[in-house]
DNA sequence: CCTGTATAAAACCATTAGGTTAATTAACCT
DNA sequence: AGGTTAATTAACCTAATGGTTTTATACAGG
């Protein structure tokens, strides 16, 4: 599971993760402003901040005693062309839900009457 | 961690699980045939299943001794919404990447000549 | 009814993830 | 030098993940 993607989805899969980042569309700030809003120790804040890291999803940059971080979109750009495969299945629902329905009713046909027959058990 | 999103960027952390996923844009299948790519137990696939239903990316029917399983992208549609946010952060990359060179260029007028002042342990 | 096929459930195991507290490093400021 | 602030590392715990093998269930078809 060392693939790229996954790296990048596992590290999106954690509110905490999600809301640094977006924490982070207003700019730049250290470790400490990030950890703030979180009932949560520092040593935690710090490892979620690694894996981001490792996602490549941000970047740190030392400041005096501070470690400024700042996101890193390329990884989404990557996630956002991988869901756009999906797109048209998303937006064809309805049509697909249809077309499922068609089907069953196919299937219902082929099976005639002995539809609910199983014991019960 | 139950919240949605969480679960499904869970889901989709997973190679496997996306070629399921990316399998099934080809339409209905079984289980058997989900797994036939994969060097890798029935229960293994079974599993990886569960998880991708309960994620709601599949939905499963029962056809004779078939279980015929279909993709269900609504919460890929979730994931694109919430990756749109940060589309601005990737395309502006380059501009971002400037801004943060004049950034540096300004820090490092303001520290003039003391740059690597510091005693090398 | 029995047998084979398709799949899930159970029990188990090793690794990883997310958290804690305590200790350490690094830099600033007198 | 000494103290404070910022953040990471270390050591540890618990629960979840991803896999296995073995057992059970559901259905089809002679």
């Amino acid at each position: 599971m060392p693939d790229h993607l996954s790296i990048t989805f596992a590290a999106l899969a954690d509110p905490t993760r999600r809301a640094i980042l977006s924490r982070l569309l207003l700019g730049e700030c250290s470790v400490g402003d990030l950890a703030e809003p979180f009932e949560m120790s520092m040593p935690a804040v710090s490892k979620h901040l690694r894996v981001l890291e490792r996602a490549g999803l941000i970047a740190q940059r030392r400041d005096a005693q501070w470690r400024r971080c700042r996101i890193q979109a390329g990884p989404l750009k990557e996630v956002s062309d991988w869901t756009e495969r999906y797109r048209e299945v998303w937006e064809a629902r309805l049509d697909r839900l249809d077309e499922y329905v068609q089907q069953l009713a196919a299937k219902e046909k082929k099976t005639h009457g002995r539809k609910q027959r199983g014991k019960q058990r």
